[in-house]
DNA sequence: CTAAAAAGCTGACAAATATCATATTTTAAA
DNA sequence: TTTAAAATATGATATTTGTCAGCTTTTTAG
């Protein structure tokens, strides 16, 4: 056990904000903390996650094997996310993998703490549904743009993503992530050396600046005006 | 109005099953009935949708327009769907526009009678999140589908999901869809063409017979391998 | 019923993307 | 530190997919 989650900030970001303070002293008393390392997987494929996850620190991706043997990325996590509650609310094991992209600090808070907040606060279980309804609003977009803009407009859009939301940490400092070239691509659903290709394009059109793994956007117009489709 | 909610087996199917009697009778008496026909707007992006929609019978599409002007279809509703809840529970405008393929009677319940069975009736909500997490899964699906397939897998996979979903109606007797060439390219996000040209394809491989506009699988098998990347 | 419009179809070609091969650089392990 | 393995990079080429053009068939409106 570290901390509280009375006195974690973290839980403002997410539907644990709508519990009581009696139901957040009992989650405290039953979740776990456990670190990830950069690599690590948090859970797989097939598994009984049995609880939710929220994200204290660090990065993570989830993803899922698609029948040619390619993980494709379905969804990036950061501190404040919470992962899980959709297989938790249909009684199903995981369809997803998720993967520390960089050190993580996650806590896990069990099925049953969760499941009798969801019946006991209705609070709690709207906030759950709104979230969920956005996630749905979004996948919807991810759809759209997977199936109608380039690879180019795709790797566009998702280096103007990274950079709005994982280019600082929860501080509000500069964040290492430690994406791999083969994230981006899986991240956008290409080839590795198809991202790799046009990664060298935006750097000689000076969209972008490649120091090592870090990525910094330097004319996010263009990148902007080519992901919509200029 | 056109009959009771008490005797609509269509509820059946979705999450107003979860409603008590007398919540039922009150959603009876504020529903009002609308008659779509086959190419008709149902509701369109942007659009206060203030309800939600409870599909009696007929086949709709529910479609989002990319940045390059196509529309892409993310969904396809039939009988015993529900379509609205997202926009309704985010209190949003809809993201989303949904289309008749063939004449649909359709029951539009105002929001307020949603919101206050969803505050009262822990059972409907619980309902609603369970059905919100299946389709959020269905949609990571289709992302990663969209990511790792080639049109040709797509093409099959779609032709398989079309005749298990919207081959026959609610009797069960076959039923005339009327998804033309370009909505079957919009469901698989493709040019026109190259859906049309990729039927031909199959047909001329024996996988599928065209008639008009009703394609029938003859080899599911071979279908299925292809879809699944053989 | 008939004309016009829309949908369906096919070919030719161009553009986008994947694959394979290989070299270079970076990272991790011994 | 040294070495092996992994990640990054780039070229050559094949494959897939999109676009444009023209034609035929089907549907719709008058």
């Amino acid at each position: 056990m570290s901390g509280k989650c009375e006195q974690c900030l973290v839980r403002k970001f997410n539907s644990l904000r709508a519990l009581t303070k009696e139901e957040l002293i009992r989650v405290s008393n039953c979740k776990t903390t456990k670190h990830v390392k950069k690599g690590e997987v948090l859970f797989d494929e097939g598994e009984h996650i049995n609880g939710v996850y929220c994200i204290r620190s660090g990065v993570g991706k989830v993803s899922k094997m698609s029948d040619n043997g390619r993980d494709q990325i379905v969804n990036l996590i950061k501190h404040g996310d919470l992962i899980g509650e959709r297989s938790l609310v249909n009684n199903e094991v995981s369809n997803l993998k998720a993967v520390a992209v960089n050190d993580m600090e996650v806590c896990f808070i069990p099925k049953e703490e969760v499941l009798r907040d969801l019946e006991k606060n209705p609070n709690f279980t709207m906030s759950v549904l709104k979230n969920m309804a956005i996630s749905l609003k979004n996948a919807d977009n991810v759809i759209v743009d997977m199936a109608q803009k380039t690879v180019k407009q795709r790797l566009a859009a998702t280096l103007l993503f990274l950079e709005d939301q994982f280019a600082k940490n929860e501080d509000g400092e500069v964040m290492e992530t430690n994406f791999s070239r083969e994230d981006i691509a899986n991240i956008i659903g290409t080839a590795t050396e198809s991202a790799i290709r046009l990664l060298s394009e935006f750097k000689k059109k000076k969209y972008i600046e490649l120091k090592g793994k870090k990525i910094n956007v330097i004319d996010r117009k263009s990148l902007k005006e080519l992901a919509e489709g200029f």
